[in-house]
DNA sequence: TATTAATAGTGTCATTAGTACACTTTATGG
DNA sequence: CCATAAAGTGTACTAATGACACTATTAATA
């Protein structure tokens, strides 16, 4: 969103300098031969360079998961991510052009493939990135921070809450959700978090959370795979 | 913090309405005896009655919990609380003065015995209420559901991390600890939140996390009971 | 000073939850 | 048809949790 440009009309005045707020969005998405990817958009403006999709909040207009639901959808084409706020960011400086912007953190999880990326209005370009490759990436703003600190709670969740299914296809193997599960418990990496299949498989179906859909799918594989649905 | 008023001069101006950010923070304070208080503001100033203490955040000058601090000293005189962020409020009505206010909520925990609240400097006072009290009272704004949201994490919190001890007196008997942990665990009401006195106390000293301070002391009590630290 | 009442402190056993562990089945592709 | 890769399955050991009742100490009171 815009902000006050050199000659334009400043009709809003306060007593105060006032901060202005805004709201970015990790999102989140899973590929079970590629692993946990992050959407980042490459900035057509300012500080150029890779960001989290994000926005200012319209004043009077807007809540803060409206404001985020309306930038995602205009910058990345995201639509009905599961969103959940999770931390606001308030320094002073940690925006470098000078004005005192807060952020409203959420964490957003979407399906893969129902969400190729595309640019957004703002002649962005949204991509997905290997979580890994993001962390190495020098962001705008505290975006890394940010970024981090999602990661974190991410992998929170989904060790505990079930919310893995948010980032999974309708139907699903048993084994896709122990290698979300693995890559969650191993702080990325599913090698460092592996868990013995059949407690992993016995624990799961115990919980009586998974509906078997009946519909074996080889899709290549050797052997066909039970689908489950949520 | 005082907002722009008639006829004041109005030096900030800017291309879009603006939000204003605000803290808030729920203070909470135990006493074995009492139970669990939580640290309301009588307002001095327009919408009157109970508040959570909170205020303005300034712009280019501090921080989220820096603006926070300030203002839990300014409102009610606490110092040095343990503050820890949860949740963002953001309604474009939730301020019923007008603006959009987001208001970043914070709880606090401190030790009910080195605070006894005192009026703050805009005469507004400050006391503690029962948290059962505090939930029946009309709040200002939408304090009750930052407030009932702050009491749901506290509970959270105390089953799950060791923060129970930044309520607890520097010195405390196991019995003490056991019954914050069945208010939480109960939801506020430590009957239904009962535990095995023995399972508790083993698990407790499994922990390790505990100094055993040799010094025991009856206090009025049939028979003295063995004082620990953290 | 003896009795009562209130709180502190202690151990064992049964149940449940979690973890370790290896082979058979099935489809694909060479 | 043989090799390969993934799916699927059961048991035995270990650790964690939960249930359970009495003795010890001191203050207050009779």
């Amino acid at each position: 969103m815009a902000r006050a440009k050199t000659g334009a009309s400043l009709p809003h005045c306060y007593e105060f300098p006032m901060v202005s707020v805004a709201v970015d969005c990790a999102v989140f998405g899973w590929d079970i031969n590629d692993g946990l990817h992050v959407l980042l958009i490459e900035r057509g403006e300012k500080p150029f360079g890779h960001a989290l999709p994000g926005g200012f909040v319209r004043a009077r207009q807007e809540n803060l998961e409206t404001a985020a639901r309306r930038e995602l959808e205009e910058e990345t084409g995201v639509r009905n991510a599961h969103l959940e706020q999770f931390h606001a960011y308030g320094d002073p400086d940690r925006d470098d052009r000078g004005n005192h912007v807060i952020s409203v953190a959420f964490f957003a999880l979407v399906r893969r493939i129902d969400h190729k990326p595309r640019g957004g209005t703002d002649a962005d370009t949204a991509d997905w990135y290997p979580i890994q490759r993001a962390r190495s990436l020098k962001l705008a703003f505290d975006h890394q921070t940010i970024l981090s600190d999602a990661i974190d709670r991410l992998f929170e969740k989904l060790r505990h809450d079930p919310i893995a299914f948010k980032l999974l296809p309708r139907k699903f193997r048993l084994r896709e959700v122990q290698l979300l599960y693995e890559t969650a418990r191993g702080q990325g990496d599913a090698e460092k978090g592996k868990v013995d299949k059949r407690n992993f498989r016995k624990k799961m179906l115990e919980m009586g959370l998974l509906e078997d859909t009946g519909e074996p799918e080889s899709d290549g594989r050797p052997r066909a795979a039970r689908l489950y649905r949520f």
